[in-house]
DNA sequence: GCGGAGTGAGTA
DNA sequence: ACTCACTCCGCA
């Protein structure tokens, strides 16, 4: 008999119901039941109808068939958004793997585990002297628990039904017989909160010639996915209001992603003071429960712009129109847990499932963007002036090799030094930035060679001016001793450049100037960061050194110096992308440099001055980066140009691990058709948090095949049962590992 | 033996 | 989450 077979998970919250249920698709339903359905289902001993989402459709029975139940009927009351998102949790697991359960936790977030976002408060529906009465005849029956609820009833009015399930240790059965009894009276209250509030002085924006032109042409365009392409200064989220009115006007609903760390009060109001309560935002520091009333006021139409960073991008909206992605190039549009989605990619399947359109964003595109504008994927539109009349800076490079030689052996130049104290005259403000990813000061014996290492990870401790040394992957910290534990020689060192040893030279150098450090250290506490940039903005301070926290978007009129000390350390880094991220990170810092009505200067210091991601970034010429970067990945098949995956194999035991990796190698290299296959290799940190980390490289002009190889890797590893390892699969990996 | 309270397993 | 089945308890 050919029956089909609908894998579903239960619209419940409970981690023991994390899984699928096999349900029958009854005849009349065979042709309308799909991938992403909500369905009516009868579920537990009473059969009680229940929501579920059909998330896989086959042939195969896995259950006895004698006991499996039939689909009910499709819920058509239930709002097709929901089922987009579930398509598009499909999607995600197709392209970046994991489980159909993973992928929906992230598209549906809050569903679980949360603490109820309305509460229930439990009242007396009888008169109290009844109550009284009914407590006496409990009491001779012996129902304790009932005469306690009462007792409670009657003396505080009004109880949250948690507090009597927790506190009171009353079951939900006494509360509900109770209540059908009549007794008790359940009302149900739910608070919507509203993160954000605050002035709101009306304005509208102007655009300038340049940037209505790109408003027309992707309001025109019947094309879905567009680039907007602007120098840094340009007035893109002008654009980018203007766009989101024009669709709230024909009744259209949009989503902002922007990058977490970019995602200030001031951003904020300036969507607000156009829209006003139509915005609402969401970030990490929201709880699940706050999280989710945003979502239901994006579901009921009370709120008609969401702006938040990667997971914003699932806001239930029902006539989305528009999805705008700010900074497009950003590493942290990459999820870091299975799934390993793409921000981007991800929006863009959203958008065309929803019938939208994407507007990407950027300074500095990310090369895979661009390569799609150029080819005609994506339409691209460009914004080449800054939008006030300011110019770009002046930007020098110093080749900080000549300044040994001439004697200069401080980590300033003596151009940087002489602009520093001329804008200290000048009561103007500087930016010393210190690309430093991945790197930071570390202790060394100059004698034996000793590095201070972390226990967990294979990575150098970071030494802090504390005296501690702390482990920036897993937070391990230790001690410093004044000799070597080696070989007991004295000559034990710091070396490396951080930002604590550029503010202490700096105030050497400079007494008088006040200055402000953020980084790391500085901004672990919640508010730490917004403090240290309004302090800046204030003028509290002449000189805020940083690492790449300080160059993401911020607006500082009176910054009118930027130095950027060590340029070329993020080319190190082993990992495809590093002159991309060098590029970016040049540009971006150069960038805040005069975005007043002074001109700015930037001084790029640098021990490798001719690398082409340093030079261009001079001219801030990115098409000529662009060029250059294109042939490099051409040449070495990287993305965009091939389409590449890791596969990560982690565990507590080095042979383990890699005899595992071993055989997925292997069995793999078997199955591969026209993929290619390298490894398994140590990663660059061999071991992390304890666990040793081994890789398998896949390229592939074709994505499905590699999605392919990821569906041959998760069936082996189902078949083989395969204990003490981890194995994650990353798609187009942002960083290296 | 009964009503009621508390616990645990299973949901296809 | 919810429900059913089971056990335990105090009283008759």
């Amino acid at each position: 008999m050919d029956r089909r077979f609908a894998d579903i998970i239960i619209d419940i919250t409970h981690e023991k119901l994390d899984r699928t249920f096999q349900y029958i698709i009854p005849d009349e339903l065979l042709d309308t039941v799909k991938i992403g359905s909500v369905v009516s289902v009868p579920f537990g001993r009473g059969n009680k109808e229940t929501k579920g989402y059909v998330i896989n459709i086959t042939d195969k029975p896995e259950f006895d068939v004698n006991k499996t139940k039939s689909i009910l009927r499709i819920d058509v009351g239930s709002d097709n958004s929901q089922t987009k998102l579930i398509e598009l949790a499909a999607f995600i697991k197709q392209t970046y793997g994991g489980t159909m359960s993973q992928a929906l936790r992230c598209v549906l977030p809050v569903k679980t585990k949360t603490k109820p976002i309305e509460s229930i408060i439990l009242k007396l529906s009888i008169s109290e002297e009844d109550a009284k009465a009914l407590i006496f005849e409990s009491e001779r029956k012996n129902a304790k628990a009932r005469a306690r609820f009462l007792r409670e009833l009657i003396d505080v009015k009004e109880i949250p039904q948690n507090i009597v399930l927790q506190k009171l240790n009353i079951g939900r059965q006494t509360i509900n017989k109770l209540v059908e009894m009549g007794v008790v009276e359940k009302i149900v209250i739910s608070s919507y909160r509203n993160p954000v509030s605050g002035d709101v002085s009306k304005y509208d924006v102007v655009l300038n010639d340049e940037q209505r032109q790109v408003v027309d042409a992707i309001d025109k365009s019947e094309r879905k996915v567009h680039l907007v392409h602007g120098v840094t200064g340009s007035g893109k989220t002008e654009v980018y209001i203007e766009l989101i009115d024009r669709v709230i006007k024909e009744g259209g609903e949009a989503i902002v992603l922007i990058p977490e760390i970019a995602l200030t009060y001031q951003t904020v109001m300036r969507f607000r003071r156009k829209f006003n309560d139509l915005v609402s935002i969401i970030n990490s520091k929201l709880s699940q429960g706050e999280k989710y009333d945003q979502f239901e006021r994006a579901k009921n139409g009370e709120v008609k712009i969401i702006i938040g960073p990667r997971s914003a991008l699932f806001t239930p909206f029902k006539n989305l129109k528009l999805i705008i992605i700010d900074e497009e190039h950003e590493r942290t549009y990459k999820s870091e847990q299975v799934p390993k989605y793409h921000a981007r990619d991800v929006a863009i399947k959203r958008a065309e499932l929803e019938g939208a359109k994407v507007v990407l964003g950027s300074a500095t595109p990310s090369i895979e963007s661009y390569y799609h504008a150029l080819g005609g994927e994506f339409v691209l539109h460009e914004l080449s002036n800054r939008a006030n009349g300011a110019t770009l800076s002046d930007v020098s490079i110093v080749d900080m090799r000549d300044e040994l030689k001439s004697g200069n052996k401080l980590m300033f130049s003596r151009k940087l030094l002489s602009l520093m104290e001329d804008r200290l005259s000048k009561k103007e403000q500087t930016m010393i930035f210190i690309n430093r990813r991945g790197y930071a000061s570390f202790v060394s014996c100059r004698s034996c060679g000793f590095v201070y290492k972390c226990p967990h990870c294979d990575v150098a401790l970071k030494y802090h001016t504390n005296g501690k040394l702390i482990c920036h992957y897993c937070g391990y910290e230790t001690a410093t001793s004044k000799i070597c534990p080696e070989c007991g020689s004295k000559y034990i060192k710091t070396f490396g450049t951080g930002t604590q040893r550029v503010e202490g030279e700096i105030n050497k150098l400079f007494p008088n100037a006040k200055t402000l450090r953020m980084d790391f250290d500085t901004t672990r506490k919640k508010g730490d960061y917004e403090k240290i940039l309004s302090a800046f903005a204030n003028g509290e301070a002449d000189i805020l050194i940083g690492t790449q926290m300080i160059v993401k978007g911020h607006d500082f009129a009176n910054v009118t110096l930027v130095g950027i000390i060590a340029a070329d350390l993020s080319l190190y880094a082993q990992d495809f992308r590093a002159s991309e991220t060098t590029f970016e990170l040049l540009t971006q810092a150069a960038g805040r440099a005069g975005r007043g009505s002074k001109k700015g200067e930037v001084v790029i210091q640098t021990y490798d001055p001719d690398n082409y991601s340093i030079t261009l970034s001079k001219k801030q010429d990115y098409k000529a980066f662009y060029n250059q970067e294109i042939a490099y990945r051409k040449l070495l098949k990287y993305p965009p140009i091939y389409n590449m995956a890791v596969i990560l194999i982690t565990g507590e035991d080095e042979d383990v691990v890699f005899n595992n990796a071993k055989l997925i190698f292997d069995y793999l290299d078997g199955r591969k058709g026209d993929s290619e296959l390298f490894g398994p290799t140590w990663a660059n940190i061999k071991m992390l948090n304890d666990n040793y980390r081994c890789l398998i490289y896949l390229k592939d002009e074709n994505v499905d095949n590699l999605s392919e190889m990821n569906d041959i890797l998760e069936r082996y590893v189902e078949d083989k049962d395969i204990k003490n390892i981890n194995i994650q699969y990353d798609l187009i990996p942002m960083s290296g590992y």
